[in-house]
RNA sequence: GGGCCGGUAGCUCAGUUGGUUAGAGCGCACCCCUGAUAAGGGUGAGGUCGCAAGUUCGAAUCUUGCUCGGCCCA
């Protein structure tokens, strides 16, 4: 062989610079600096202008803290919707925003505060908001770079941001919509109350610690009125280790489907106890007294019992009925199996007494002191204490001694181990303890939103007939407008309906309080005398102005004159010091992104909301119940939820096991395009892991499709307009090619309506792999390299690649951002970025009966190559161009030979493979008849060369 | 403890209304090519469809229980 001509130089291999190895994490930062030098995502908004709006409309993330996987996830998948939806021509212009008040970042700057050994109460709370505010700020940042480094397009230098006094007059004046029409109600809740701080403290703020011991008490209560004859005059139990909640108990709770039975003492004594609590009550009051187990029931038989205080003697408060409620979280794992309710000082307690009307009596002071006027152990009682304190609970302390004086303390000790909840700060007790809060109505008719041009706006998007059931005069209420609104805004995937539709149906009024520093205030008044809540257009108008121009500070009590205007005495009003619970300012936010107008390239309402799973509690129904309450339908037509991230073995990431995967870490080394692909090929409606076999996975796959970038790159060298083909003068693999790409274009399209993100990304990497690189390419390698360049055939070929090119490049730049501008770059380095373009512009070139006769044809060139492996294996073939075989089919011999990649083939009955005698171009390197001699010229090659 | 959701090859995912030997891509193993070369091609081995009962002629698919995991609550 060594004396024939090498050929190589004359075969027309792929050229370009394109690099096999990506280097992403150098060259990502450097496409990111050339996008903003040049503005892409200004340029994209003028090229869309007047376009089809999509707006999917930001959930702020949190301004504290580096992103972590979830941001990644989020992030990425809301940037795969604004550059699908842009990619098919519609404006999509995104607004990323931050939240920014809240409790987190007030620690934060208290955190600071205890390093420097400064207290919080010292510095005005001007000042500290103003730490706090800057300590935002920095995060916002610092994020910013951090999702523009994922990739993200937005409009970064404008975004929200809910500590913006703008966006925080919105956020009141939202309120006021609230108050204006009646929504708005202070009533009490039991909160976390630290009696030594005086203040109320939120749950994080709050740490469990193990005491051995408190005390704990039986107690009797004596049954005065009961359908069961037997238990008049008889004593239920109670079981308590707060024996100070007993002054303010107010009724009795039992479980339904517990088992009772009257414990009875030698003295006649009858006390109602759960059954199987029995040996602990016994164990607990002695062995002196000896009790016997008499009548059963179970708990739902107690309906309609009522029993009498102890105290009762001492009338008033404590001589009201004390009734027997069934209670459904009564267990047995400890006590009597009767709960004692203190309205006060317990959730369940709360609730069960709300929902049978008893109201809170606020007897327990901020200080943890029973109030002066109140009848035991109260102002006059030199015993008083604070309920916190321990020798006021003690066995022998005031409320035993009296309880025992009264002849209802059946037991008493101090020696119960649990774990009880403690301040963080100054690490005392805390008691759960009622405190007036802030409320939005859930159930109550709203007058404002006239129910005739809802029920006609239904009837309009539905379709139907109206429906005159008379229920057109009925007001609807808050909650009955947000389950019609879920009915009828898209979830994708589904389940995400019945989620918050089960939350929605079952929620209790929301409460939007909070007593801390940093945050939106809410700015109402109140009415001493009267308690009425001020309801005012011309003073809201003017306490919004105030915080537009100068932010939350201005709601100042110097100021209240100002605000109340001439005709109101301020000494006559209550300025609400509270702040708003922060799913308030987060829940407005598309009244202030999407509706002010202060981005005027966004409209109402938005198209998409998309946030994880957990969102359904929080955002999505924040922005839903605030978007109903104040214009009567949700702020979203479809929301999308996407699972959370977990560890390679599926479990939860956490900081303490270490199984954290840092998403700045992975763009560092191994690139932002790689973390999209990964985000993109998980199915995220469900939870989906990450770990480095799969991120390994990931990367293998985004080197399959640089390649194949890169072989059309090469393939494409020097390639005209001038020599395209039309489609009905190609080659039929080439139209078969063609069906592929259509089939494959109506499926992606379908996959970007649906949000299918995985099935996007899956379609394109199959058929790179399947369709292109081990099919097409594979076949046409020969036409590429040793036709003549004029040939039909290869420029028919050449057309198609062209094609692919533009159709590839447009459909994976949604995915890898980085990767298709330097792919597009270097074809088109003048070509302006990528992102700019619009979907590819395939047009409908699907033919069935051209594709049944080409699956065919795929499946009989399976059966070769099946064939051909035994041989291979016994060393009489090398290349599939020595083999030569016999098929079934009356195809074109010719066109099996190319289809085949093999030598001769001769249609027969059978399938069966020979090595070839025919010798091999020394160009083309087939094995072909007309060639004499291994290394000579075949007729093709001969002609080419002439 | 409660509500909701999920568990298909090593990995990422398909599996329509229950119906022939459960699929794909990647990875892996072996082979080929050396003119896409830290690339490309071929063949192949991998699954008791979380576990256990049940319904059915027939179940990855329906029912129940259990288990593991997740989100939200308590």
């Amino acid at each position: 062989m060594s004396d024939k001509p090498n050929y190589k130089e004359t075969v027309f291999l792929p050229k370009t610079d394109f690099p096999m190895k990506a280097g992403l994490p150098q060259k990502e930062p450097l496409i990111l600096a050339k996008w903003e030098e040049e503005d892409v995502y200004g340029q994209l908004r003028k090229a869309r202008a007047g376009r089809e709006k999509f707006i999917l409309h930001d959930g702020p993330p949190y301004a504290n803290g580096d992103i972590h996987i979830g941001h990644a996830l989020n992030k990425t998948i809301k940037d795969m919707v604004v550059r699908t939806q842009s990619l098919l021509g519609k404006d999509v212009p995104y607004v990323p925003g931050w939240d920014c008040h809240g409790l987190p970042i007030e620690w934060k700057i208290e955190e600071q505060y205890r390093k420097k050994k400064r207290d919080k109460n010292d510095v005005p709370a001007k000042e500290f908001r103003a730490e706090c505010r800057d300590y935002a700020a920095k995060w916002v940042k610092v994020q910013t770079e951090q999702f523009k480094r994922l990739g993200n397009i937005g409009d970064y230098d404008r975004p929200y941001l809910t500590m913006r006094p703008e966006a925080e007059a919105q956020i009141v004046a939202e309120l006021f919509k609230f108050a204006e029409t009646g929504q708005l109600y202070r009533g009490a809740k039991p909160v976390m109350w630290s009696p030594v701080e005086q203040t109320a403290l939120a749950d994080a703020e709050v740490e469990y610690e193990d005491l051995a011991d408190s005390p704990q008490i039986d107690v009797a209560f004596e049954i005065v009125e009961s359908k069961l004859s037997e238990l008049v005059g008889a004593h239920a139990v109670v079981w308590t280790t707060t024996p100070w909640t007993i002054p303010v108990n107010q009724a009795l709770a039992y479980g339904p489907e517990v088992d009772y039975v009257l414990a009875e003492g030698s003295q006649g004594e009858k006390w109602l106890v759960a059954e199987s609590l029995f040996d602990a009550f016994q164990a607990r009051i002695g062995s002196e007294r000896s009790l016997t187990k008499g009548m059963r029931f179970k708990g739902t038989e107690l309906a309609g019992t009522v029993a009498r205080h102890p105290m009762h003697h001492l009338g008033g408060f404590y001589a009201r009925p004390r009734p027997l409620l069934a209670g459904h979280f009564v267990t047995t794992d400890s006590g009597t199996g009767i709960v004692h309710m203190a309205p006060d000082h317990g959730e369940d307690d709360f609730e069960l007494c709300k929902a049978n009307g008893i109201d809170p009596v606020f007897a327990v002071m901020g200080d943890g002191r029973y109030r002066d006027d109140w009848p035991w152990l109260g102002g006059d009682d030199e015993r008083r204490r604070s309920v916190i304190n321990k020798p006021f609970n003690a066995p022998d302390g005031p409320i035993c001694s009296d309880l025992r004086e009264a002849g209802a303390l059946l037991s008493a000790s101090a020696d119960y181990a649990h774990s009880y909840p403690h301040s963080w700060r100054s690490k005392a007790k805390v008691i759960y303890r009622c405190t007036p809060q802030w409320f939005i109505a859930i159930d109550r008719p709203l007058h404002h939103l006239d129910p005739k041009s809802l029920a006609e706006e239904r009837w309009e998007e539905e379709g139907g007939e109206p429906n005159d059931n008379g229920g057109v005069d009925d007001f609807p209420t808050l909650r009955e407008i947000a389950m019609d609104e879920i009915d009828r805004v898209r979830f994708v995937p589904e389940k995400g309906r019945r989620r918050i539709q089960a939350m929605v149906e079952g929620r209790p009024d929301w409460l939007i309080s909070r007593q801390r520093a940093w945050g939106v205030p809410i700015a109402l008044f109140v009415e001493k005398k009267t308690g009425e809540l001020l309801v005012d257009p011309e003073v809201n108008a003017r306490i919004t102005a105030a915080i537009r121009e100068e932010g939350v500070d201005a709601w100042d009590e110097a100021r209240a004159a100002e605000f109340l205007g001439a005709g109101r005495d301020p000494d006559d009003y209550e300025m609400v010091r509270d702040i708003l619970d922060v799913w308030f300012d987060s829940g407005s936010t598309h009244a202030f992104v999407l509706e002010s107008g202060d981005w005027s390239e966004q409209r109402w309402p938005a198209d998409l909301y998309l946030e994880g799973s957990d969102q359904h509690r929080g955002w999505f129904q924040s922005s839903l119940l605030e978007s109903c309450g104040t214009r009567g339908r949700a702020p979203y037509e479809a929301v999308l939820t996407h699972g959370f991230t977990m560890d390679a073995r599926g479990k939860k990431m956490s900081k303490s096991l270490g199984n954290t995967v840092n998403p700045l870490k992975v763009m560092e080394t191994s690139g932002a395009d790689i973390i999209r692909l990964w985000a993109l090929s998980v199915d995220f409606t469900e939870d989906h892991r990450i770990g480095d076999e799969i991120l390994k996975g990931v990367s293998d796959q985004y080197r399959k499709l640089r390649n194949n970038f890169r072989y059309m790159l090469g393939a494409l060298d020097g390639f005209r307009e001038d020599e395209c083909v039309a489609p009905a003068d190609m080659p039929e693999l080439e139209r078969y090619m063609l069906h592929q790409l259509s089939t494959l274009d109506h499926k992606l399209r379908r996959a970007v309506d649906d949000f299918d993100f995985n099935s996007y990304v899956r379609m394109l990497t199959d058929f790179a792999n399947e369709e292109l690189s081990a099919f097409f390419f594979d076949i046409r390698k020969d036409c590429l390299y040793c036709d003549a360049p004029g040939g039909l055939k290869r420029r028919s070929y050449r057309t198609l690649l062209d094609m692919l090119f533009h159709a590839m490049v447009r459909w994976l730049a949604p995915v890898l951002v980085f990767t298709t501008e330097e792919v597009w770059g270097t074809r088109y380095p003048d070509g302006g970025s990528v992102h700019l373009l619009e979907w590819p512009e395939i047009g409908d070139h699907r033919d069935e009966a051209l594709a049944a006769r080409w699956e065919k044809l795929i499946a009989l060139r399976e059966q070769v190559n099946e064939a051909i492996e035994p041989l291979r294996a016994e060393k009489k073939i090398r290349s599939s161009l020595q083999a030569e075989v016999t098929v079934d089919s009356r195809e074109d011999p010719t066109l099996l030979e190319e289809l085949f990649i093999t030598s001769t083939v001769h249609p027969g009955t059978q399938l069966s493979v020979t090595p070839t005698d025919h010798a091999k171009c020394g160009r083309c390197w087939r094995h072909l008849p007309e060639v004499k001699e291994d290394g000579d010229l075949c007729a093709r090659c001969e002609e080419v060369l002439k």
